[in-house]
RNA sequence: GUGGACGUAGCUCAGUCGGUAGAGCUCCGGAUUGUGGAUCCGGCGGUCGUGGGUUCAAACCCCAUCGUCCACCCCA
């Protein structure tokens, strides 16, 4: 089909249902984040393009070829946020959120990068993102993992991805390993694909998460990660394995899992899925000690992690799980997916104002219950027609009979029950008490 | 940014040798004037992604372009 107008690349549409899961999946985490006591704090989608580049790195890929960046009226250069830890971080030194105190935030929203759009990777993605401050033990890591994992039982999506954690030490350590590697590597220089060659001068530490077999066998010999952190950081990770192994939290180790951003220092994280393709990281993070300071702040230790809600949504659709879904009204018979839970029909076109003064006599005295207006004319059949179609549980019918009554008819569509005629607040009960049964 | 596959109705797709476009589902109406799901009948719906070329003739062949998907890459 031809269009006039279409989204830009890599930007999509989300309508009725696609967008309901994506719903389902935000309303989980802030749900969770709730329970651990994380406030929501909103933020800008623009920023100064320097927050960016200083805080993620210069030379990593997401600021050197995929931020969207342009400059405004008076020649400012500014850039859609590509992840929403520095503006966070940001926000916090300018509104004195870490004066003093601890301070555990969480935020959900769009982010945007330049990337070549394909399955689980779109330039505008919904992330869900949590940071704590001003904590600097491992137990701060440990919360933010079992936050995460709340959140996969919610969805029931526990055994559809697994955890893999690592500990980079801090910038010093880091550094020093850093300037190991590329000693190590140098003498192999040629053998090396040309990103890891390019890498061995911007940013030698991506060279190990390196998917080319070439350089994988080269990398066999390598100096460990491990054997660069000093007593007190090693200390600090076996605290946090301990501290996971208690809560019966699993895990693997892995020494080549490092971060795509420069903040990151000691312990990262990245939970992995499988069956969403070749964008299987569904959410990670790690320690930031540095960055407060980086961007003018007192140094606080920092934690966080984002999750990428379109492709957990991507997932639970994958995954399918049937016995997880249970949020409908009435289980008999219901469509995995509707819109409402009764729909409203009525004899004649001319009783459409007692069907919706009943229609909102029935929310106002059932709360949360989704009542839709038939839309579209025709007679009782092509209305119950659409009302079967649309997935609702129950039929309202507002007819002549029942106005004369002062009362309405409710037909279940789900359930092999009678239908009643019965006064608005009987039918509420019986709304509400089939409900509460299931 | 690199490579590959693919773009036909709202959706999923068929379309032979190049001869001027079809099915199923959805939606609407009817069989059924106060009752849905099953069945049957009918209807709505298409610049064949776009632009150019070859040809008497292009959904089909050629070129370009845009888009989608997959992998690389990147990352949530």
């Amino acid at each position: 089909m031809s269009l006039r107008y279409r989204a830009v690349r890599g930007m999509r549409d989300l309508a009725s249902e696609a967008a309901a899961e994506l719903r389902r999946v935000e309303d989980q985490c802030i749900a969770a984040a709730r329970a651990f006591g994380y406030e929501e704090i909103r933020l800008p989608l623009v920023e100064s393009t320097d927050l960016f580049s200083r805080g993620i790195g210069e030379a990593t890929d997401i600021v050197a070829k995929e931020m969207y960046v342009f400059d405004d009226r008076r020649g400012n250069s500014l850039a859609l946020r590509p992840e929403g830890t520095a503006g966070c971080v940001r926000a916090c030194i300018q509104q004195g959120l870490l004066h003093n105190r601890t301070q555990r935030l969480w935020y959900a929203g769009p982010m945007f990068r330049y990337e070549r759009p394909q399955q689980g990777r779109y330039r505008q993605f919904d992330q869900f993102g949590a940071e704590i401050f001003g904590v600097g033990g491992p137990e701060a890591d440990a919360e933010l993992i079992q936050m995460v994992a709340a959140i996969w039982d919610g969805l029931g999506l526990r055994d559809a991805v697994r955890l893999e954690i690592n500990a980079l030490g801090s910038s010093a350590s880091r550094a020093a390993y850093g300037e190991a590697l590329v000693a190590y590597l140098a003498p192999y220089e040629d053998e090396l694909d040309g990103d890891s060659r390019q890498r061995l001068r911007l940013n030698p530490l991506r060279i190990l998460d390196s998917k080319v077999e070439s350089t994988r066998r080269i990398l066999e010999e390598a100096p460990n990660l491990a054997d660069y952190l000093d007593a007190s950081e090693r200390a600090q990770f076996d605290t946090l394995r301990e501290l996971l192994d208690s809560l019966g939290l699993l895990y693997r180790v892995n020494r080549r899992l490092v971060r795509g951003f420069d903040y990151y220092t000691h312990a990262v994280v990245e939970w992995v899925a499988e069956g969403i393709g070749s964008q299987d990281a569904v959410c990670a993070g790690g320690r930031y000690d540095g960055l407060i300071e980086l961007f003018g702040g007192r140094p606080t230790p920092a934690a966080g992690f984002a999750l990428g809600i379109d492709r957990v949504a991507l997932l639970l659709r994958e995954v399918a799980d049937a016995s997880a879904e249970a949020s409908a009204a009435c289980s008999a018979g219901a469509l995995s997916y509707s819109a409402a839970d009764v729909h409203v029909v009525m004899q004649d076109r001319k009783y459409m104002p007692a069907a919706m003064a009943a229609a909102q006599a029935l929310r106002v005295r059932v709360p949360g219950l989704r009542v839709r207006m038939d839309a579209g004319g025709g007679g009782l059949s092509a209305q119950f027609r659409r009302a079967d179609r649309s997935g609702a549980c129950w039929a309202m019918i507002v007819g002549e009979d029942e106005i004369a009554q002062n009362r309405v008819s409710l037909k279940w569509l789900r359930a092999n029950r009678p239908q009643v005629t019965a006064s608005m607040d009987e039918v509420a009960a019986a709304i509400r008490e089939s409900q509460a049964q299931d």
